[in-house]
DNA sequence: CGCGTTATTGATTAGTCTCAATTCAGGTGG
DNA sequence: CCACCTGAATTGAGACTAATCAATAACGCG
């Protein structure tokens, strides 16, 4: 673990505890669910809340792997880079999403956040051994990692079988489904032009231009700032096909 | 399930069961060897072999997901298509691989023989209650499927993010780590030009210019079929890290 | 040995990146 | 409250990579 985070740990205070897992934001839908309420208590003995601010790295590509957690608020990136700095994110984490690799020696990306983000997190080693202790745990694990796998293999079509205007087509889909309220007003995007291509394996003036041409051709609108709104779903959703 | 692959399975006959699971070649390294000599029989009882030709096709993305089981030989690819045609692989099943998605009620991807390949197959619902009766099997899924998910995350980061050079590189040397003997002699590459560039997201033409390209720099022999040997794996792997 | 398939090589085109210049949005301080 | 300032986004022109189209060569198989 590198300095950085060993300071965010230590920074959680007994004090920003908001009650107790019992009464978590996300625990009807993140991991957690799978607990009695035993369970919970057991688990708020080894967690802590950890605030980290836009552009913070809370585990780093190729450090040891012993931090997992639960998001409770904000956005996070899990990216990989090239040897000389290149960078493709492969992973968004939303609230109530599991954070970090469980049972594996070494983190293989990095993770980090996108926006103010407020995480539950564990020291890998007590919460492996938690994950041992309690039924259901290990099942929720799989059954989050399978669909994260689907999602993943899913986005491997898009960046290596996409032209430009499929791969931001179905990044507005995804994201506005992921966040938004389709009512044909305007949704603001969780992402700046650069971390759209970063997810696309783009560069930020073809995903710009990409989105000119949407715009142009009346499927959004874009009125202005990270502000968009759907005018024809259905096209996009064919672009976005492919 | 499609006509084809029900054929498939009401083809396996108990004569052609190579003993029990306690025998099976894959045992020490698959899912099952998470299992007890009491849950090999068990498992064995729901268990049947299917072989299958090269380009067959075991299971169907979008369709029902009632299929799982063992690769006991032979390699098969996951693969994705956009709804034009175009094909991305985003996984490759080697024998003691697991194949196939349990717990989930659609099949994300579709899983084809390159090889001829004989694979060890439960029906879904059949495996679903085994893996819930016999513990460890789950725990070994989490652990293989963890696995996976940071591999196809790093496959991602060469998809979005590599030149067609460095691509091929990559795939080069996981293909020899993976298949062969790195002696400095010749290995026979399991895949064909096609399905190199299904796996890299290139076309045929892009493979084979930058395999050509790597043989005048020295850095590999092809001494024709799908022959390769390596006589500069460091320069190789430089050009693979990006 | 001849045929069909697979791989290589070449010429050209298309799509995306790169580099550069504006424009725009949002925050700050007067 | 407004002018300014900064970083983000857009737009444009040109360069480059990989795709496409086309022809030849090599391989594997009967």
């Amino acid at each position: 673990m590198n300095m950085e985070t060993m300071s965010l740990v230590k920074s959680a205070r007994e004090g920003e505890w908001p009650g107790r897992c019992r009464d978590c934001e996300v625990r009807g839908t993140s991991i957690c669910s799978s607990l009695s309420l035993a369970g919970l208590d057991d688990l708020s003995r080894i967690g802590r809340i950890v605030h980290v601010q836009p552009g913070q790295t809370l585990l780093w590509e190729g450090d040891e792997a012993d931090l997992v957690g639960n998001v409770l608020d904000g956005i996070l990136k899990i990216s990989n880079m090239t040897g000389d700095g290149r960078e493709q994110i492969v992973g968004l984490l939303f609230p109530s999403d599991f954070l970090g690799r469980p049972f594996g020696d070494m983190q293989q990306q990095s993770v980090t956040a996108l926006t103010a983000a407020t995480v539950c997190v564990f020291r890998r080693g007590a919460f492996d051994t938690f994950s041992g202790t309690h039924d259901g745990v290990e099942r929720a694990l799989l059954d989050r990692t399978l669909q994260e796998l689907d999602r993943a293999r899913r986005w491997m079509l898009l960046l290596g079988r996409m032209s430009a205007v499929e791969r931001v087509a179905s990044l507005v889909i995804e994201l506005i489904e992921r966040v938004g309220a389709p009512d044909g007003g305007a949704v603001i995007l969780p992402l700046s032009r650069q971390q759209m291509a970063d997810l696309l394996g783009l560069t930020i003036e073809t995903v710009s231009r990409s989105m000119t041409k949407f715009e142009r051709a009346g499927l959004i609108e874009l009125p202005g700032g990270r502000r968009i709104a759907l005018r024809d779903e259905q096209a996009l959703r064919r672009i976005a096909a492919g």
